[in-house]
DNA sequence: ACCATGTAGATGACATGTCATCCACGTGAC
DNA sequence: GTCACGTGGATGACATGTCATCTACATGGT
């Protein structure tokens, strides 16, 4: 048969390489700081992620959907670690009054002791791993990135 | 006592919006070609990564650590993957005459099949979540973060 | 030849994420 | 009231990744 298959849309030279960024730099950075992450503070990132949020909440505590939602996390996935975490006493979970179907998370004492703990060295091994090699052009060519790419997203949450 | 923990030294307001783009912008997106790849092809990111490396390499195979090295993935995981899609039938490991220890992977005729059939959608789906978004100047710069970031890196393998 | 050490790869236990599903409660039409 | 349906959340089965470990082979010093 004579192959009537159109040629794909090929990436050119340019989007190839921006491709190719794309998928490397973020797992490699990510995993440095993960790294580091962990042996200084015994923490995954989600916990980590997780530990901030809370720690900017006010009370301490919200919602669980609510907290998914702002994570970008499946219920699922938040629900699995929460119990997690939840073990190692880091947050607990709450009934909530208002609605009987709901619960919220709060952090705990041992939970804002240890984001606490690990705040400053995680900082550090952002900014060494991340921002300490990008020019001040850089660091604003990603944050437009961030707006263009989620700018789609009516919904998008703000940083935390 | 008098809590002499120096104040740790926290992200600029630019820093943060840029962390926060960082940590969203990347699962976000990949999270939907990863989607699309699914769906369309029945492939996940890690089969493709892995088919598209072998369809590029001559005689379609490659050292097994070789390719772990050029994937940035480590030797376990490869090994696990490879053994999975062993099973599926799209590659095939080979005893390497050399070296006693080592082993090959080769690409299979239907796996060459699949990523064959799976590549013009996917190039369509990482245009669509992807460069259809960016500018030129977008484009570019993130070509440029890709090569501040791996530059550190003296054996950053090329693209891919 | 012999042994210590290094490299290639496989493997098993375990951590984490996904999906489908389940249960309990809320909400609105009737 | 009650019944259908939506929402919040938990859970179990399963896919994938990590680390530690194991085997087999290679290599270099003696």
């Amino acid at each position: 048969m004579s192959d009537a298959a159109p040629e794909p849309h090929w990436l050119t030279e340019d989007e190839m390489r921006a491709w190719c960024a794309w998928r490397r730099i973020f797992p490699l950075v990510n995993a440095e700081i993960a790294r580091d992450l962990g042996k200084d503070s015994g923490l995954s990132e989600a916990d980590y992620d997780v530990l901030s949020m809370l720690s900017q909440c006010p009370g301490r505590r919200r919602r669980i959907s609510g907290l998914a939602e702002h994570l970008l996390w499946s219920r699922s996935r938040l629900s699995h670690q929460l119990t997690r975490m939840e073990q190692r006493g880091l947050v607990r979970r709450e009934e909530v009054v208002a609605d009987g179907r709901g619960a919220e998370v709060v952090l705990t004492e041992a939970g804002l002791g240890t984001i606490g703990a690990a705040a400053p060295a995680h900082l550090e091994s952002v900014r060494r791993h991340l921002f300490d090699l990008l020019t001040p052009a850089q660091l604003e060519a990603l944050i437009q990135l961030g707006d263009t790419i989620t700018a789609r997203r009516a919904d998008a949450p703000p940083c935390g």
